[in-house]
DNA sequence: AGCACGCCGACT
DNA sequence: GTCGGCGTGCTC
């Protein structure tokens, strides 16, 4: 045998996994891996693949995890593993595995992707002594199902959920609840907690680092097996995970808005997948993306409480001349007074906090603007100064015009303080009172509450007997791709919120999201929304891939984002189309220009290997910050 | 990411 | 001459 093949031969020898001469590791840094490690002696007995270490890395000291052995390097001088971290391996198979596609799905490092599923404590040189349990026990695995549960706090979606946690902790598996916010944390709580007295955990309340890691030990060591958190719970190292629940999966909060831009509905597919784990989506109307894999048959569903909702009545807005597009038409008024008049309580809807949303000059024209941002400040009429609607920077209100000093600044445009202060007028009778993401709760005494999107978290505490959406049209023509299935869900959400009636302002009443919303007839929307959505080549038919330039210097934001541009042009990528660089939008925030290049393919993991190559070779300017974004 | 190396301008 | 600005490249 030639001495080749027998080298070969010997690498794939299982005694070597029992005597590892070198290392391959991760690390949380954007750095494609793994490095290669010598292994000193008094290591070797100790080293698992899943085990957390401290190691040299180019000019300092760093925390990585080993993900496999080989007993030669092609580079000569290895630097050698000073310490493993904690008794046994931190890192379970099933995460490993669950982040490399995690990695690959999102474009970011392995280590990265295995360092979020560690506590802060842990991603520092910090030694535990967690004690595992043994292998976890092999058991009749059940076929991972999907679940589609619609209706959102019913009785009868309740007693589902509390079915399926039930059977699977008697399986002797592990449970992950999911809910979009911390405020709807506590209420979910409680019902688990009347249900599972002593295995529940909560994550994302956190009160410090200490108690975080406590928590995530407990699970991680197999004495928890039932989780509540939000987002980030998904990467709870449940063992044996066999049920996940995700509540209100249509909720945006799902999606994690800083890098790696991860959605959990997508995250927890990619868990299915691996762990075997069954998963419950319970929603009044979800994203589209769901729809579509029930569809595709892969969901089973059990539809809840969907023939009990109030009716929704159309107001056809061009019949009405209106000097602002706001306000409030006749019939609505007419059935706030009738409300009124019996003693009951109205919702409106209007997304826009503050009292106006433009202060300018009436002498010059001049217009207050966020420097960093470059919006217009909205106009807090309560704390009496402007403010930025996305880096939320607070300013004091000029008294006289910063440009032209000869005139003084007046607020345009209707927020809610602004229809507080009309409706009150309108209606002098009536407790008039405004909610908005600062508030907390509604006085009792309220007979008319005035708010924002922010009321939706109270959904579950209060009903109103009628309810108004002023602006629809605005939640309708945001330039999103899911602005439509997202107004249609809201629509259904606020309906549950309504004893008697919604009444749904517009301009555009024949649009498809309305007409199926009155039903509401579910399949017609969904049908209609996805059929736009594949002859526009949005997800779930394609994906789409946003490189997002950032820097302080616009020019030279731009310069970088045409290079890279040119570079990806030259790349000559197959079955991707991508467009020339335009404004992000906003196109500026918190003092950055941004400009984005868009990319759209069939297959994400094929998309990014071809285009990181690209990204990685291509200068990068100071001051410049390149980020990926998938299906944003 | 974060750090060192290196190559140009303003200064003792 | 040399101190230091940031553009460039590398991390086993």
């Amino acid at each position: 045998m030639p001495a080749r093949m027998r080298r070969n031969t010997s690498a794939r020898n299982p005694r070597l996994k029992t005597m590892p001469h070198i290392a391959k590791i991760v690390v949380d840094l954007p750095v494609a891996g793994p490095f290669d490690y010598h292994i000193p002696k008094n290591l070797q007995a100790d080293i698992k693949v899943g085990s957390r270490v401290y190691v040299p890395f180019h000019t300092r000291y760093r925390i990585g995890c080993v993900v496999g052995f080989k007993a030669k390097s092609s580079f000569r001088r290895l630097k050698p593993v000073l310490a493993t971290l904690d008794a046994q391996p931190i890192f379970s198979e099933e995460t490993m595995k669950f982040t490399k596609e995690f990695a690959e799905s999102y474009g970011c490092s392995w280590g990265e992707a295995m360092m979020m599923t560690l506590p802060k404590a842990l991603r520092k040189k910090k030694a535990t002594s967690l004690t595992l349990g043994g292998a976890p026990k092999a058991m009749a695995q059940k076929a991972a199902e999907m679940i589609f549960c619609q209706g959102v706090s019913g009785e009868q979606s309740w007693s589902l959920i509390i079915r399926r946690i039930t059977e699977t902790l008697n399986n002797d598996q592990g449970v992950i609840v999911l809910v979009p916010e911390v405020a709807m944390m506590t209420g979910v709580g409680q019902v688990l907690e009347q249900n599972f007295p002593k295995a529940i955990c909560l994550l994302g309340k956190e009160t410090s680092e200490r108690e975080e890691l406590e928590r995530w030990q407990l699970i991680r060591e197999g004495k928890t097996r039932l989780v509540l958190g939000t987002r980030s719970a998904i990467f709870a190292p449940v063992m044996n995970l066999g049920l996940l629940v995700i509540c209100e999966e249509e909720n945006p909060a799902f999606k994690q808005e800083q890098t790696p831009f991860y959605h959990v509905r997508d995250v927890a597919l990619m868990r299915r997948k691996i762990e075997k784990a069954a998963i419950l989506f319970v929603s009044a109307a979800p994203t589209a993306e769901l729809w579509s894999l029930l569809q595709k048959a892969k969901i089973k569903a059990e539809i809840f409480a969907e023939n009990n909702l109030v009716p929704l009545q159309v107001i056809d807005m061009t019949n009405y001349k209106l000097r602002e597009k706001t306000a409030i038409s006749v019939p609505l008024q007419n059935a706030l007074t009738e409300t009124l008049v019996r003693g009951g309580r109205s919702l409106l809807l209007l997304n826009r906090r503050g009292f106006g949303t433009i202060t300018h000059c009436s002498n010059c024209g001049f217009v207050m603007t966020c420097e960093k941002c470059g919006v217009n400040l909205t106009f807090l009429f309560s704390r009496k100064q402007l403010t930025c609607r996305l880096c939320n920077a607070e300013r004091e209100i000029p008294s006289i015009c910063p440009s032209c000093t000869k005139s003084y600044l007046r607020s345009e445009g209707v927020g809610i303080e602004k229809m507080e202060s009309e409706l009150s007028r309108i209606f002098p009778q009536a407790q008039v009172v405004r909610f908005d993401r600062e508030s907390r709760d509604i006085p009792k005494q309220a007979n008319i509450v005035i708010a924002t999107q922010a009321v939706k978290r109270l959904r579950d505490q209060l009903a109103f007997d009628m309810i108004g959406v002023l602006d629809f049209d605005a939640q309708l023509n945001r330039s999103d791709f899911r602005s439509t299935q997202q107004a249609f869900s809201w629509l259904i959400q606020f309906r549950q919120m309504a004893r008697e009636k919604v009444f749904v302002q517009t301009r555009l009443p024949d649009n498809y999201c309305l007409q199926t919303a009155i039903g509401p007839d579910f399949q017609r929307f969904y049908d209609t929304e996805l059929k736009f959505r594949r002859e526009l080549g949005f997800p779930p038919f394609r994906h789409l891939i946003n490189i997002g330039v950032r820097g302080p210097k616009e020019e030279l934001v731009f310069e970088q984002a045409q290079v890279l541009f040119e570079r990806l042009q030259q790349a000559k990528i197959n079955e991707v189309d991508f467009a020339e660089p335009q404004a992000d939008t906003p196109a500026k925030l918190r003092g950055k220009y941004r400009f984005v290049i868009v990319l759209k393919g069939k297959s994400v993991k094929q998309t990014l290997r071809s285009i990181q190559p690209v990204l990685s070779s291509s200068p990068r300017k100071s001051g410049m910050v390149i980020t990926v974004h998938v299906d944003p």
